[in-house]
DNA sequence: ACAATTTGTAAGGAAACCTTGTAAGGCTCC
DNA sequence: GGAGCCTTACAAGGTTTCCTTACAAATTGT
């Protein structure tokens, strides 16, 4: 049931992601995040995101474009390819969640998600999707 | 909050047992567990199963004594410091459970625990507790 | 008795992190 | 407007925690 996750990643044209990338598909959204965005968001060092978005910069899902408010930065975004395989995963991911309402019950699973949302707001903030990103005071 | 039980075993006399070593401290009972099945249990290699057990055997927590049952094999048991450290671990375990009660609802929490249980016992039943080891036939 | 299986071990390797250190661009504030 | 501090990213090297492959010894089934 949960391998329903790992096992449709394998068998896509995408078989090359591995669960460390999650930490990059999982928060980049269109437009860009900062390497630092993404190691605070994962709880993870700045040079173990670096090296993630290496690999994946190496295989075509991301590329990184310079920060157009932040000369020393740079955004890393999807390449169509990157989308599409955003994408899949979000819809292997609905469909899990799918799964387990189905098999444990609809109202169940709801709680669960909820419940874990919560926690998570808690627990680890930093995880959570910060809408606006701050910008520079010269912007 | 699940903080509290990293820093609880880190504080406490028990400071060098890490994450790894809870595979043998989670399904270890007085009567000992063979490798075998602590490395099925907790879903991994029976080498890399028994590289954690070197390592407890190495810091004092746990011993190996031969199987009555079976020479091939090795009981690994919990030493008097080893059965401390797992009460304690136990004891921190419920503190965490009791503070998320508190700050989530505990009746909540007690459905959180009540599903995931049932999500494992579906998912991965080879984690659940086998209260009868399966004995050899000349036994 | 003999083949197949099970139990545990040994050696070497790989993945995914980390720490330490460097360099360059930006911000603050007198 | 320049000095000092912070932020961003990168590079090199190390550690932890797993794995794969290969093997010896005890047990089991035929």
């Amino acid at each position: 049931m949960f391998g329903q996750f790992r096992s449709g990643i394998e068998r896509s044209e995408f078989g090359d992601i591995r669960p460390t990338h999650g930490c990059v598909f999982r928060y980049v959204e269109d437009e860009g995040l900062r390497l630092t965005e993404i190691a605070e968001r994962a709880n993870m060092t700045k040079q173990s995101a670096g090296e993630v978005v290496d690999d994946l910069v190496a295989r075509g899902y991301v590329k990184r474009i310079p920060d157009p408010n932040d000369r020393r930065a740079k955004l890393i975004c999807l390449t169509p390819q990157g989308e599409k395989a955003q994408a899949h995963g979000r819809r292997l991911f609905a469909e899990v969640e799918q799964s387990l309402g189905e098999r444990f019950g609809q109202e169940r699973i709801a709680q669960l998600r909820e419940l874990l949302e919560e926690i998570v707001a808690v627990e680890a903030p930093y995880a959570m999707p910060h809408l606006a990103r701050p910008q520079p005071m010269n912007a």
